[in-house]
RNA sequence: GGGCCCGUAGCUCAGCCUGGCAGAGCGCUCGGCUGAUAACCGAGAGGUCGGGGGUUCAAAUCCCCCCGGGCCCA
């Protein structure tokens, strides 16, 4: 079945291309706009299962609002630049660091990035539309497309020109690998085991008088500048030995010394850390590192005790701040307020240079072993371990980050916090509990670092001149092309920083900036940049508010923070309404995937183990927002055991309708309950996804089709699709139902609908329309819901569960008819011939059960009920003949009889049997579907087609054809 | 150190906003139904609703504290 639903799945998707199905449905449309944007993934490789996720839902919504009517915007992306790109080629070339890109050839390098990122978009485009993700893929908009970059362009020189780009020093993380700065949304915190030392620093004017200082980092040891205590802090002298050691007292008491294991101490006066403001100390690497001593004559405070309240905290380390501002952004802070130099010790590898002396050439590990070595040769060394911490990595290769001071590129945006919150809050988020998250993260947002020291990338348009160091920030590339005098067809590095402009002022040489522009300011300029492709506009100041984004909660970092960023900050207008947030996808047991884990799983390989509506409707009911989603193959089962009961019911209604015809009138109660849940469904799933409650939408709907038609109401009518008046009742009921119901999963599941559309529901309404896609939501028929019946249906259910009980309790089967059944509760009443099919009785009572000794009784939740259980001649003659026709119905099956063929039947039986049978010969050839049934005391084993059962007794027949 | 989320049956999860008999699916055992069904139904086993305290006639649900897990930030 598995096999054939995919195979659907194929068909589907190809009559919808040779069609134009997804063409026609857009044309539908006549109502207003919904403006929607792909937040643009990665294309790095084949899709994940987080990324089938994420469209999927896309999708859902997407479809439900073309059904409504709207004009959606529906253009799909692709985030082709950056680091995630670059690296990914890197891997394949075999590069372990930037030189071999240099080396390589920068414009070799372009070619293979802008090959891997177009190539990985193609692939990637086929799976989403295997998942029949229907967006606007053959207007798909790309972040290296010239037109896009433009938009990019114009987003830095606007910021410009509202004074919000400036260039500065500052310590950022630095990526020693990539050779780049990364901003802070890049940072990845992992757990990393780092040195944990504690060293003694001498001062210089009091005698054998030490400070404890704690690091995790030695190597930054080697640019200390001062060391900062907290003024208002309480700190203690202690003797140690023939020492005096000063630190925190908090740690003191906290048993520090105890944990340096010193052996003796005792405290000789407590101080507060405002009383050593401005004792100098001796560098601890003063002989090694002899730029140091002339630092000291030239720099007042330099080596010499500062004072902080704001970073200095006495339960972290020993209370005593090694400053090194290069390499901190609070050293760095403390080092400006201080005018300590602003040494940089460290290149682009990470490697120490000149100003390093002894430690000149190594990388920051090797020098931290080696300060670690010398401090202990010269008694400074306390103690060494290791810690395991929360520490930044490179978001995209994963190395440690290193901090260190650099001339970059920034937004100005940190004094916007308080706007950026105040406009955020107009925003509604689903689940609510991501705003917070979001003004969380807007409320601690720094400037924002735009410039990369990378290839592949938008260039950042800024040429400064050679000679005044004036600079100029281009905003499109026809701008570009006046300003230098050449054409420009490929924006891209290397042959963008050939082009260079005459100074304005001095008539000297302008060259571009060499970096690139972080790539989170490529899609965080989607709301305007995507214009020209999305609605042919090439102003990009026509931007429009977007209605509704759906992305993971790593966006909030993210795409989400650099769309409201950049929106707000140049034009004070909110980027999106309403955003989705969704989870992360974890194994089913909750750990993330990872190649090491061997646990990954790709939605191509679902597809092909299982089909891609299994996978739809999993992702989008199992989880709640913001949640992450377990996935595991066993986890499938449950959604394909629903598709499967759909399409029988389907099925179901197919097999009916080449029988019957419809019938509108004098319809039974469970017939006007169905069409009155179904209203009521539809009502409820529409407000769900109106507010964007995927989970609940697809729960109900699948609910509804499993619980309440074809476990409860098919069951139910069973018998009656035998009578032609009734089976036009069931035809018809059951074609309203399933009509809207197609229409219901037509956004959850397209291709499923789509063939239960065209094989059930089109030819039986003679709809004319060529797709389920191009109809529209369904309505709420008002006049057909009926709440009261609705909630009497569920009582009777009730009962018939307790009646059912009380069978099993008693040992008749379900097939068996009883006598009666009596129910302590008169409402019920118009629902007699209900219950009396359900519970396969003669009679129901709406009185007090009897005290009968063959009156069993159970109760409800509201009523009492009891079952008859006496027995008749009659019964058993009946019970017979059900359980012998039902086998026999089997064995017809078998032979592939239609229901319509007649039979003959011959039974072999005893004599008190044949009794029985004659009694009920005609409910025997009714229910066999049989013209006649000869009885014989006994039957050869090669004439008999099976054997039933009855009273302890083996009863064999024989299904003869015609 | 801070923010957010999660913790309910062996597993995956609803229920919590708005307090009122602890639920569903999967798995297991037993029994049953079936001329749409590769399905389904009933019963059973399986729960200190992470722990503690508080509010209340009544707490999985509201409040406080703690523990464990995850994500983000510092």
């Amino acid at each position: 079945m598995l096999d054939e639903l995919r195979r659907w799945e194929e068909y589907v998707l190809n009559y919808w291309k040779d069609k134009g199905i997804y063409e026609k449905a857009k044309e539908r449309a006549k109502g207003s706009l919904f403006r929607f944007l792909d937040g643009p993934p990665y294309p790095t490789g084949p899709i994940h299962i987080g990324t089938s996720w994420n469209k999927i839902m896309k999708d859902v919504i997407l479809r439900f609002r073309r059904m409504m009517g709207y004009k959606v915007i529906d253009n799909p992306g692709y985030d082709m630049h950056g680091l995630p790109i670059e690296v990914q080629v890197e891997k394949k070339l075999g590069f372990r660091r930037k030189s071999d890109i240099m080396n390589f050839g920068v414009d070799k390098f372009i070619e293979e990035c802008k090959k891997l990122a177009y190539a990985n978009s193609e692939i990637q485009t086929r799976q989403f539309m295997r998942l029949g993700v229907w967006m606007n893929w053959s207007r798909t908009y790309y972040t290296a497309e010239n037109s896009y970059v433009e938009g990019v362009w114009w987003a830095i020189k606007r910021m410009h020109e509202l004074g919000r780009l400036y260039r500065g020093w500052k310590v950022l993380g630095w990526c020693a690998r990539c050779q780049t700065v990364l901003a802070q949304h890049e940072y990845e915190y992992k757990i990393k085991t780092s040195p944990s030392l504690y060293f003694k620093v001498r001062l210089k004017d009091e005698e054998d008088t030490y400070i404890i200082v704690w690091t995790t980092t030695p190597w930054t040891i080697i640019g200390n500048m001062a060391i900062a205590l907290n003024p208002v802090e309480d700190y203690v002298k202690v003797r140690v030995g023939h020492e005096v050691w000063i630190l925190s007292k908090y740690q003191y008491e906290q048993g520090l010394l105890k944990e340096l294991e010193v052996g003796e101490y005792r405290v000789l006066e407590t101080i507060k850390g405002s009383q050593l403001d401005g004792v100098r100390y001796v560098h601890p690497l003063l002989e090694e590192v002899p730029v140091h001593k002339k630092l000291e004559e030239e720099y007042q405070r330099c080596h010499t005790v500062i004072m902080s309240e704001e970073y200095v905290r006495v339960e972290e380390g020993t209370g005593c701040l090694h400053v090194a501002p290069s390499f901190g952004p609070e050293d760095y802070d403390l080092g400006r307020r201080y005018s300590l130099p602003m040494l940089q010790f460290v290149d682009e590898e990470g490697k120490f240079m000149e100003e390093g002396g002894y430690f000149k050439g190594m990388i920051t590990d090797e020098a931290s072993r080696e300060v670690l070595r010398i401090l202990d040769e010269k008694g400074l060394l306390i103690k060494a371990g290791t810690i395991q911490h929360e520490y930044p990595h490179c978001w995209r290769c994963k190395t440690p980050l290193i901090f260190r001071l650099t001339r970059q590129w920034f937004f100005k945006v940190s004094d916007l916090r308080s706007l950026l919150v105040e406009e955020a809050k107009k925003t509604e988020w689903v689940p609510s509990w991501a705003k917070n998250m979001f003004l969380e993260w807007l409320n601690n947002i720094e400037d924002w670092c735009i410039s990369r020291q990378r290839f592949w990338g938008t260039p950042l348009p800024i040429w400064v001149c050679e000679k005044c160091g004036d600079y100029l920030v281009v905003g499109s590339i026809e701008e570009l092309e006046k300003l230098s005098g050449t054409s420009i067809t490929d924006v891209h590095r290397p042959s963008i920083d050939m082009v260079t402009i005459r100074c304005r002022r001095c008539g000297g040489t302008m060259r571009r900036v060499p970096d690139v522009i972080d790539v989170w300011v490529d899609s965080g300029s989607a709301t305007w940049a995507v214009l020209p492709k999305v609605m042919g506009i090439k102003d990009f100041s026509k931007w429009d508010t977007l209605d509704f984004i759906i992305e993971g909660k790593d966006q909030i970092r993210g795409w989400f923070s650099a769309l409201f960023v950049l929106a707000v900050t140049l034009f004070r207008k909110i980027p999106f309404k309403i955003v989705y947030m969704h989870g992360f996808i974890t194994d089913e047991k909750g750990r993330a995937m990872h190649k090491s884990l061997g646990n990954v799983i790709y939605p191509e390989e679902v597809v092909e183990k299982y089909c891609a509506e299994a996978l739809r409707l999993y992702q989008v009911s199992s989880t709640s927002p913001g949640e992450d989603q377990r996935f595991g193959f066993e986890l499938l089962k449950p959604a394909i055991t629903s598709l499967l009961v759909a399409i029988n019911t389907y099925n179901f209604l197919k097999q009916l309708s080449l029988y019957v015809k419809p019938k509108a009138e004098n319809l039974r109660p469970e017939d006007r309950w169905l069409l009155s849940r179904v209203n009521t469904l539809t009502e409820e799933l529409t407000s769900h996804l109106l507010s964007y409650e995927l989970p609940e939408y697809a729960r109900k709907l699948y609910e509804f089709i499993v619980e309440d038609v074809s476990h409860f109401y098919i069951q139910l009518i069973r018998d009656r699709v035998k009578d032609v008046e009734e089976s036009g009742k069931v035809l018809h009921t059951l074609t309203y139902v399933l009509e809207k119901v197609n229409r219901l999963m037509a956004p959850l599941n397209p291709m499923l609908a789509e063939k239960l559309y065209l094989d059930v529901i089109r030819p039986l309404t003679g709809d004319a329309t060529e797709s389920i896609h191009l109809k529209e939501w369904p309505k709420v028929d008002k006049e057909l819901v009926d709440k009261d019946l609705e909630s009497l249906i569920e009582k009777a259910r009730e009962v018939i569960k307790v009646v059912k009980r009380i069978r099993q309790e008693q040992g008749i089967k379900i097939r068996w008819p009883c006598i009666a059944v009596y129910v302590d509760h008169e409402e019920l009443k118009p629902l007699a011939d209900l219950l009396t099919r359900a519970c396969n009785v003669k009679k129901v009572y709406f009185t007090s059960p009897p005290a009968a000794p063959s009156v069993k009784v159970s109760e409800t939740a509201f009523c009492k009920v009891g079952l008859d259980v006496s027995e008749t001649l009659e019964l058993r003659a009946e019970r017979l003949v059900r359980d012998l026709s039902r086998h026999i119905r089997a064995t017809r099956k078998k032979m592939k009889l239609r229901p319509i063929d007649l039979i003959k039947v011959v039974v072999a039986c005893s004599e008190e049997h044949e009794k029985l049978l004659r009694i009920a010969m005609d409910e025997l050839k009714r229910r066999a579907g049989a013209s006649e049934v000869i009885i014989v005391r006994e039957l050869k084993m090669e004439e008999k087609s099976g054997e039933v059962e009855f009273e302890g007794r083996r009863i064999a027949y024989r299904v003869i054809k015609g």
